[in-house]
RNA sequence: GGUCUGGUAGUUCAGCUGGUUAGAAUACAUGCCUGUCACGCAUGGGGUCGCGGGUUCGAGUCCCGUCCAGACCGCCA
């Protein structure tokens, strides 16, 4: 028997009681006359006492032996301590240990196994099976595993089935790149790994399995970010018979349960915007609606009076800094050379001081008067005491600047709480955007996404102003979840895939299977996917999903501990009919 | 594809306008220590300053290239 108990159980109640323990050396210390061990394994630590007098002298002799991270297994007496730990669980107790056996030694590790490590990234995700005995990693883990069950169990009462798609499929031109698989079999050809298992949940309604929804691997072979994998997790939804308000009642539920269940936090409803009401009132369609800083149009108010910067401007916008008029001309310097950044791409950004004695101080006192400045003032809804900052030129960059700049002051001025959790529903986003490189619509969902009925006559007119049956859901300004209602009909879909720039041939060879399955039947449906890793980042109010993930990938895509991805033997090569063009690094 | 930041003991970092033997903390090893719990104290070992080239009497430090890591932009239907 390796442990009668784990080493988070033991506590006063467990007094003078026989007791085997075994795992991880976590701490040595040495007193010369006593040696205290901390044994570690999941549950917790334990404090092992090796003492002179007390413990046999072979025993003893032994325990000096030990090095940090042996994997041990003792017997003893579960004894009173003399001293307390009231900073852990078994801090009462400790274990006189009569037995000792070494089951395992262990290297070095080379980082400190503590939940302050002094071990880099890249060190950590190299020996990530280290990294994992640390609790702040461990406990991600548990975390994680908590929220998928309560998220299965939800949509599992809620009627859905859990069907599981295949990961070997076909490769779209559409949307990010595509991993790719060789096929062995088939010379010369290739599956994909999913983007996400899109087209297979819409057959699954066809198939007449009304409520799907799988927890699945997606793949996307496109740049990391902090909060973005090569391989990621997605909660994949879809129902049919079902209108954007079914879809939305049973998820907006979904996330007020997991809130109620994890945080302890009650939301009554979930708000709702259109894509155009965000991108008005915050300048991005995943606004954070945690803090106000909101948008305010001023194009009346500042145009017409010689700025010229201003009058040539198709958008003049502006956010009140609360409490900000104490900034120094430093700070505001900096935030000015922030949205100056190639990243940003501002010319230069005006500043509006609205004193607390009710003077104004801006940085276009040369062009405005005191009343003229006092009613950008009143438009914002400033206090005496705020700052207002000013933006202006092309309405989507703009609004992409002030948007990014409004996210940097919530970061700087701590209004970013992570105990807050502020969902909102962004509806009614466009179907298309233009691309001007390839010089045709592109579908800003996906192809299958259905245009909101009552614009279905606009299709052919004005298809850039057609609104979709689309749906994100933003949590605290990141975009967590999104949907649409689906095009079940198959003479849409074909119009559809006409103005994507689809050729007949194309869209057949392409999506031929979905199109014919709409002919036998299709129900109207329409789903929902949600980005787990990212959802339960944010649940426990982080951003960077790496540590969410067991085993995850690096900036560059590489899994750095298994070394991956990596060259294949030449017979592989040849077995799969391939060649390899560029031989560098072979 | 691009921008920025970084790469110096096992680890995390410091090292100024170039100057002789490259430091700290921690980890590790040894010894001491009668109740520790981030134990303490003493001693010790540990370095091709990412790699390659250049400038210079002299380069961890300056320049060029390159590799690696991280953040961001493009990209992510």
């Amino acid at each position: 028997m390796y442990r009668s108990h784990n080493c988070g159980a033991l506590t006063i109640k467990d007094l003078n009681k026989n007791i085997t323990l075994s795992g991880w050396v976590h701490r040595i210390r040495d007193k010369g006359f006593i040696i205290w061990v901390d044994i570690r394994d999941r549950y917790g630590v334990t404090q092992l006492i090796f003492d002179e007098k007390r413990s046999p002298d072979e025993i003893f002799k032994k325990a000096r032996k030990l090095g940090r991270e042996f994997i041990i297994k003792v017997k003893g007496d579960v004894i009173e301590r003399e001293a307390k730990n009231p900073n852990i669980k078994t801090g009462a107790v400790e274990i006189l240990v009569k037995d000792l056996s070494i089951l395992n030694e262990a290297l070095v590790p080379p980082f400190t196994i503590e939940d302050h490590t002094d071990g880099g990234e890249e060190l950590r995700m190299q020996f990530r099976y280290l990294d994992i005995r640390r609790n702040p990693v461990k406990e991600k883990l548990i975390f994680r595993s908590k929220v998928t069950m309560l998220i299965r169990e939800y949509l599992i009462n809620a009627g859905f089935v859990d069907v599981e798609t295949p990961y070997l499929i076909k490769s779209t031109p559409e949307g990010a790149r595509d991993f790719v698989v060789p096929s062995r079999s088939s010379p010369g050809q290739f599956y994909a790994l999913p983007q996400s298992p899109q087209t297979f949940k819409q057959l699954l309604m066809v198939g007449g399995i009304d409520k799907y929804f799988q927890i699945v691997k997606c793949f996307r072979d496109e740049d990391l970010r902090a909060d973005r994998q090569p391989e990621f997790t997605q909660i994949d939804c879809e129902m049919s018979f079902v209108q954007q308000d079914d879809i939305l009642a049973v998820f907006e539920n979904l996330v007020k349960y997991l809130l109620k269940e994890i945080k302890g936090i009650e939301i009554t409803k979930i708000p709702r915007m259109t894509y155009n009401e965000a991108m008005e009132i915050y300048g991005t369609d995943k606004p954070d609606v945690r803090f106000e800083m909101t948008l305010t149009e001023l194009n009346s108010v500042t145009q017409g009076k010689g700025f010229e910067i201003f009058d040539k401007s198709d958008l003049v916008v502006g956010i009140v800094v609360p409490g900000a008029a104490t900034f120094s001309r430093k700070d505001i310097d900096e935030y000015i050379n922030w949205v100056k950044r190639p990243q940003i791409g501002a010319k230069g950004m005006i500043w509006l001081k609205f004193n607390p004695d009710q003077s104004f101080k801006s940085s276009v006192d040369k062009f405005y008067t005191e009343a003229d400045l006092k009613l950008w003032a009143e438009r914002c809804k400033a206090k005496p005491g705020d700052l207002i900052f000013v933006l202006a030129g092309e309405t989507n960059a703009t609004r992409f600047q002030i948007s990014s700049i409004r996210m940097e002051l919530a970061e700087r001025l701590e209004m970013r709480n992570p105990e807050i959790f502020a969902p909102v529903w962004v509806t009614d986003f466009p179907l298309f955007k233009w691309d001007k490189e390839t010089k045709r619509y592109q579908a800003i969902h996906h192809p299958f996404t259905a245009p909101k009925p009552e614009h279905l006559d606009l299709l052919e007119k004005d298809p850039s102003s057609v609104k979709a049956s689309a749906y994100d859901l933003i949590i605290n300004g990141n975009e967590i979840g999104g949907g649409s209602i689906r095009i079940h009909d198959q003479d849409l879909q074909s119009k559809i895939f006409d103005l994507l720039g689809f050729s007949k041939k194309d869209a057949s060879e392409q999506f031929g299977f979905l199109m014919e399955a709409f002919r036998y039947g299709a129900p109207p449906h329409g789903g929902i996917a949600f980005g787990l890793d990212r959802l339960i980042a944010i649940l426990a109010g982080e951003e960077i999903i790496r540590d969410f993930i067991a085993f995850p990938k690096n900036n560059s895509g590489r899994d750095v501990m298994i070394n991956a991805p990596s060259h294949i033997d030449p017979v592989q090569i040849k077995e799969l009919s391939l060649k390899i063009a560029n031989t560098k690094g072979e």
